[in-house]
Parts: C-alpha cells; structure tokens; sequence
DNA sequence: GTGAAAGCGCTAACAC
DNA sequence: GTGTTAGCGCTTTCAC
C-alpha cells in the first residue's frame, strides 16, 4: 500500500491538515477531543510524516553531523572511541528525532578542509559535534565556520574560539589515581608521559604531580621517563625505571598502550603485578580488560560528553544567539587487578 | 547570504530549471556549451542542491541504512568490527552519493523489531546493509522485511532468506591456516574450538579439519578443546591440551580472545612462544598488534565486505527484481610473531 | 482553536 | 536539446 500523507489522515479525521501538523509536532492550542481523534487516524494509517517534506518546508535538515578523526586512515589502538562518542550522539539525536550522521576524516590529508566543507554544504547539517583531536585543528574549525554551521567541540586540548565545548577532567582524574596508589601505601610512583604532541595528555602529567603535592610526596625527576603513546615506549621507560637503584612500587603510564608495555617489561623481568609493582593506565580501551592481569586504568566518559554536546547543540538551533561556554564530565578511575597495596 | 537555488542557476545562465537539473544530474542531451555555460554559473554561485527537495521530487532519500549489533550494550573485544564496516559503507555510499544512516541495535531487548521497523519508517532509508549476527536473527530480517525496504546480509552463518549476501571464507582460509603451520614443520596441531550458538564459527573448525586432511595429516579428538569464545576459556583449554604427555607444538583458536589466553597459559607454564609454541587466532582485532608477541590470526575483510554490500545494495536500488545471489570476499591470513617452525 | 492558501527547491512528464 | 507545468508532503503565514 502507499504510504500515507498529511492529508489521508486529515481527511479521515475530519480536520484540515494544518490541525494534524499541529498534532503531529505536539503544538498547543489543539483541543484535547480533537487530539484524539486525529492520533486515532494516525494509528489507522500507520501515518509517519515524511522527513524529505518536513525538512523541505522546514528549511533545515534534521541531521547533526559527527566528524572524527579517521581511525582507519592510519594505526590507532581501538575503534572504541569512535563507538562511545557515537552512542553518545545518537542518544541525542535519538531523543530529538534528528538523525545522526558521521563523518570520518583523516586530518593529514591537506584536501581535508575543501573535502569537509563541500560534505557539509551537500548534507546540510543543521549542526556539528566536533570530536578531538579535530577539535583543536585550525583548518577543521575554519572549514566548518566558513560554512556557517554551528557547531560544538569535544574536548580540545586547549581552549581556544568562542563555541561550546565539553571537556573532562584529565588533570583532576590523574591527580585522584596518583592519591589512590598513596592510599595503597606507594611512596615511589614513576610516571611515564605521553607525545608532547597531544595537548589532552599535558593535563595527565599535572595531575600526576598535583597528586603527589596533594599527599605531601615529593616529585622526582628520576621517575619521570618520557614515553610517545607507544607499546614500545612503555615497555623502554619500565626498563629504564625498573633498573635504578631505588626502584618505583607503581608506574602510571599517561595511557593505556604504554601502560601494556610497562606489564610486558615486568614480565621479561620476573616481576609480579601487583604483588611487587602496581601499573595503572589511562582511556579504558579494551585491552585492559583483555590482558592479565587486567589493567587500573581511567575511563573517559565519551558517550557522556558527545551526548552533552549533541544536546546543547540541538537545544540551541534555534535560537540566534551562539552557544558557548564550557561543560565538564568528569572521568573515572577503573580499579582493576594491576594494582595493589605497596610490598613491605 | 542566502543559498542559491537552481532558480538562481537558471536565471544566471540564462537557460531553464530542467537544464540547470539535467547539467547537475549529468544527463544526456545538453549541448555541451550549455552545460559549461551552467557550470559556470553553478560555481559562480556556489551552488548545491538542497537534498530535501530532491528526495521529497523523487521520492527517495538517498539515504542507506546500516544496522548492526551495538557492541556498547554489552563486553566485546573492541569496536573495530563496527568501524571497519562504516568505512566500507561510507565508501560505497560516498561514490553514490548516498547517505549513510547508522543503526546499532540490541537484539537481546524484545522489543528490537518493533523499534527497528519504527526507526526505518522514520528515517526512510531506500536500502538496508544488515551485518551479522542480526542478519540471521528472523525477528531482525522479518521486521525490516516487514517494512519493505530492499536490504542486504553480511555473512550470516547460514544461509537462508533470498537476499543477496556477501560472505567471507571462513572455512577455506582456517584450511589455509592450519596448512600454514603444517608447512612449518608442525604435525601435533590442536584447535580450541567456539560458542556453539556462532554460526560462523562452526566453518573455522570444520576449516582446521580440512587443512589437517589436505596435508595428510590425521584428525585427533584428543587434540581439540572445547572453548566458549572467552579469554578464560582459551587458557583452560590451553592448560588442558599443554599438559598432555604428547603436548601439541600448534594451538590454532578460533578467536584471538582465546588465542591470548593460550598466551598467557603457556607464558605462566614457561613456554616461550614462538620457539616452543605456535599460536594463532581469528579475528585481527586490534588486541592482536598490542600483545607481545605479536599474534598469527586471520583477518575478516569488513570494510570490503560493507562496501560491496553497500553498492549491490545501491546498484539495485532502481530495478525491480530482487537482488540474489552470494559474494565471497576472501579473509587473509596475518602472519605475525606467534607463529615458528615447529621445535625439533 | 482551526483552516485556506502559498510556498520550500527540486524532479518528472510531456510538449516543443 | 530545451522549456513548461505539475506536483512531492510538509510548514507557515494569516484569516476567521
């Protein structure tokens, strides 16, 4: 059968079309009997407004746009993140009846300005969750501005441009794990730090060393070894660390990929985790759940924070006035079994 | 300043709507200093299409739907399988011009048909791309049947239903495998078999049988453990088939999670991989790369799996008959570090 | 509270 | 080859 329009149900119900678009989009000023009767009609008919329509008459598209960092264009540790912050966005959308559409880019690509600006002047979104490390680079935000299209960003490294942004708690998280290996009776807790390349990551080592402040432990240079994200640099830094004198009770990598390495070090050397040394890491990817034991590490809340954006970015459509301000969800520390209490 | 309409276009040029329409469309029958003529005018302008009003005139949306099991609502290795089938999608939709509409799905809520149907007639997708495992589960095919928008499977353990399918060969390329070790010298091969309820998982061990019989090789019960897909259930088959008095010089799993169980089983027994011990999984997920050694497993093609599917789809979007008929997108071995000649 | 009429920007017939 | 004329199914004034 056809599908049924606008005016099959206001036919059936006995009222003009308007009435049903008044029904349909929930407006006042329709009398409650009236309701009825045409919500009746709608269910007869199995009625759903057509969305080509609406967004014809409506002049905008109902669509928000995703746009990310292509996971596939290179070597990356997992999907995951990609996944989380699309739920996310379509909890949103879904809530608001906009659909969701994604847009990976590859960022080192030097057409990756023109490219995202003809993507967005062909689907027309009404808005546009920009998610890191995106959300820092010039030439994204200047492409997506130039378009006119407003949108909202996830936690750059750096705060920078007026739009709304929703961050979390890098630098806070860490400092509350660094305390959380001093409740577990760790004096000596290294660090390992991550590319310098990444703003996000900054925040991990200021945490490290408020927390250390916070507990009244001094910081130490000597157990500070500098990591690049990579497995491999992980594994070198534990060794470097794991071979002093005085050696760390608990290593914390600035994540998780570098933290695999320091279990991996560990290992070769006969050292038991936690029982001898605790290892924590940080993005929860799914490894940490999938190697043994598995791994202490800090969940960053990506469902949570493209839901928030994707949010405040519909509720705002409408209004002239541009959305700002920043919005923080804090992450969380996951105990798991590569850590425990200091050995005497 | 407000968009340009094909009004606009038409004007400038000094042409009709139609024309401007067939120049954007690239039909046949414009002279071709007209359609330079246009084209000037369109970029002179800056113009593109609205979207709403082409579909809401054809009366499609241009729109391709891409349902899966969404792997938030429950444990799973990682995201990669999802990522790996939007990118082909995303490539295949991008080449046509179509839009791609993801739709994670909880098979596991009894009310997933009722909300997949309501979300397509909603969202109004002209095809659907249904990955696996849903495009076995009838309740899924017989709800988006029930819609009647044409779809496409992506490999369902079997096969049924008249849709076209795009598979991969599992079967084979577990042969493939398994001849692999034998060529490495191996001849005591074990196989840790997965969870029965995996359709697709019963082709990798019928695969392992074949491979063992290619090579002339004899099949022994004795040598297969009974896994469930699990970390867990990888190191307690591995702990079975290790303490053997003739102890397999080869495990081959039929998933990585198990796989790196047999890791960590030989690596807590002192067996060192891969000098004393092959492993290999199936999957490739990214786990695979962040392990040391890194491991032997099979790699599923999703991406072009998607994309095929996607365009098959796309492709006969305009016919009449149904599309039918399977493809085969062959997996690849992945050759890494967990994998030797067989100890002498 | 409700309705009539005028588009939104495009495609599809059919004329020329 | 090109133009004319109707819609597609909705939203949006503005009447009543």
């Amino acid at each position: 059968m056809p599908k049924a329009t606008i005016d099959d149900v206001a036919k059936l119900a006995g009222v003009s079309i308007k009435t049903v678009s008044r029904v349909v989009n929930r407006e006042r000023n329709v009398r409650e009997s009236t309701r009825e009767k045409v919500q009746q009609a709608i269910e007869q008919l199995n009625y759903r407004p057509n969305i080509s329509a609406r967004n014809l008459a409506s002049m905008h598209s109902h669509i928000i746009g995703l746009v990310y960092d292509d996971p596939g264009a290179y070597e990356v540790p997992s999907g995951d993140y990609v996944i989380r912050m699309q739920q996310g966005a379509l909890r949103a959308c879904g809530a608001a009846n906009y659909e969701l559409l994604i847009h990976p880019c590859n960022y080192r690509d030097p057409q990756v300005g023109a490219e995202l600006k003809a993507l967005i002047e062909q689907a027309r979104p009404d808005g546009i969750v920009l998610a890191a490390p995106l959300s820092n680079m010039s030439k994204i935000v200047d492409a997506i501005s130039a378009t006119d299209t407003p949108f909202v960003r996830l936690s750059p490294g750096k705060k920078n441009g007026e739009q709304y942004t929703v961050v979390t708690n890098d630098r806070e998280v860490c400092a509350e794990m660094t305390r959380y290996f001093v409740s577990l009776g760790h004096e000596r807790i290294a660090f390992i730090t991550g590319h310098t390349s990444h703003k996000a990551i900054e925040g991990r080592f200021l945490g490290y060393k408020d927390g250390l402040k916070q507990s009244g432990i001094p910081f130490l240079k000597g157990l500070v070894a500098a990591g690049d994200n990579s497995f491999q640099s992980g594994e070198d830094g534990a060794n470097i660390l794991l071979a002093l004198s005085e050696p760390p009770t608990a290593i914390f990598a600035a994540n998780d990929d570098m933290a695999a390495g320091v279990m991996r070090a560990a290992d070769k050397l006969g050292i038991d985790i936690p029982a001898q040394l605790s290892v924590a890491g940080f993005d929860d990817i799914s490894l940490t759940r999938q190697i043994y034991p598995t791994l202490t590490t800090i969940h960053q809340p990506l469902a949570e924070m493209a839901e928030l954006a994707a949010q405040a970015l519909i509720q705002n459509l409408g209004n002239t006035s541009m959305l700002q301000g920043t919005d923080v969800v804090p992450a969380e520390v996951m105990i798991r079994e590569s850590t425990g209490p200091a050995p005497s």
